[in-house]
DNA sequence: ACAAAAGTGTTGTTACTACACCCATGG
DNA sequence: CCATGGGTGTAGTAACAACACTTTTGT
């Protein structure tokens, strides 16, 4: 293994290396339904089709600094939940003019909360994507499935909930991820014997048509933590 | 949102790129344990140290393309069941030289093959590395995590498993990889009910010492598929 | 016959879903 | 007092783990 790796053991970088770029794939639960930030391109190529917001990596950055760099500083994004690393995209035609990786990471930004984003940018329904430049269109899909694991075995919730909520409220944040019907019943129980949520001890107003007043719940913790580990084929006691 | 993104809509690729590498956590269970393949370099810096199979990505290639070049030209390794991305590590000071980021996958071997490897490369048990070079023994670590959660819920299993086998194979197999203690018997019945595996009709002779001849078994299938999707908050019927 | 290894049957448990029913509020 | 929405109680179930027991081989 003469001059191999990591990081290659060659001493000179040998090949003309790639551009690297940084994407964010945000998802807000908005309207009821799953939503992402896209932007729309002013220029070719793909003018017209919408794109994941990102830039390029900076000396001496890494690659999650760059995509918070990026979403505070072009789209005035900074109420972040939750980020993560999806994946990183390589396939040599991704872009027509030029050699280009990029590193996807998954943004969630809590329900409620509307940051003002510039006039070329907009939210846009995951179940409707508009024509998308490059690969972002399945960049995207590859971050909802990501979301939809997450939100069944962890505490991932959090991130697209308000800070307290009502169980009903909870369960259409859930439902607007998950794309299927779920049961604020069952979804307490679930949360609750889990330790991920707790009462807040206060209630909510009820509305005008009436009805009892709900309760309001928080998670515990805002930080990811795997609630299910081993779903199955799990460690002997 | 000017000179954004896809990735960046600037057209100079601005800053000086880092340079990328591609890495193999290649994992097999051998002498009833996990092990990783590993070489050791050289040269400085961190002459002596282990550090994982790769380098560097060649114009108009995929990252995974690049991995499988590598893995087959400079160990001789060809006979991977299962291939998939783990992440993209950039820390700035990763290569103390250079500015590189480096993409590592996840490799699995089945047992019993033993491919001929280069003098300077071996197989090392996880649970206890020696020293490695750059990040990458906490590359290795996140490779066996993502090992021990995707077994659990899934058919990954047939990556590790030779061609058929019996179910006291399979569970050492599943023992060296988990870490824990797994029982034969339930472990027969989860992958069978889940349809990952199947009766090969035939049987294997018993051992010098006796005992009921095994029946022998294969997955059903050698590509990856998630038996247990939803493992809790799972949709209505 | 006996030890060894593999396989089956059975019981208990957990963590869910589904659904009926009860509670608190506004008009 | 009734409609509306929230909450609780309870039964049913799927998918496991644990363990006793049976089967099939070699010596």
């Amino acid at each position: 293994m003469s001059e191999c790796t990591t990081t290659a053991s060659a001493d000179q970088p040998s090949a003309p290396a790639p551009s690297h770029g940084v994407l964010a794939v945000v998802f807000q639960v908005r309207d009821g339904e799953l939503q992402t930030l896209l932007w729309e391109r002013g220029r070719e190529p793909y003018r017209g089709a919408w794109s994941l917001a990102g830039g390029s990596l900076a000396p001496d950055e890494t690659l999650e600094a760059s995509i918070l760099r990026h979403l505070a500083t072009k789209v005035d994004l900074r109420d972040v939940a939750h980020l993560e690393q999806l994946g990183t995209w390589s396939d040599p035609g991704r872009h027509p003019e030029r050699w280009e990786l990029a590193t996807a990471y998954l943004g969630l930004v809590p329900l409620g909360i509307d940051p003002r984003v510039p006039p070329d940018t907009g939210w846009h329904s995951v179940d409707e994507l508009p024509v998308t430049a490059f690969d972002h269109g399945s960049i995207v899909l590859a971050g909802r499935e990501r979301l939809r694991g997450k939100l069944s075995y962890s505490n991932l919730g959090f991130a697209l909930a308000p800070e307290t909520f009502t169980l009903a409220e909870l369960r259409d944040v859930y439902e607007a991820a998950l794309g299927y019907d779920v049961s604020a019943t069952n979804l307490k129980r679930v949360l609750l014997r889990r330790g991920a949520i707790e009462p807040t001890g206060k209630r909510r107003a009820s509305g005008p048509t009436g009805g009892r007043p709900a309760e309001a719940f928080r998670f515990r913790t805002r930080q990811l933590e795997v609630t299910d580990p081993f779903a199955v084929l799990r460690p002997p006691a």
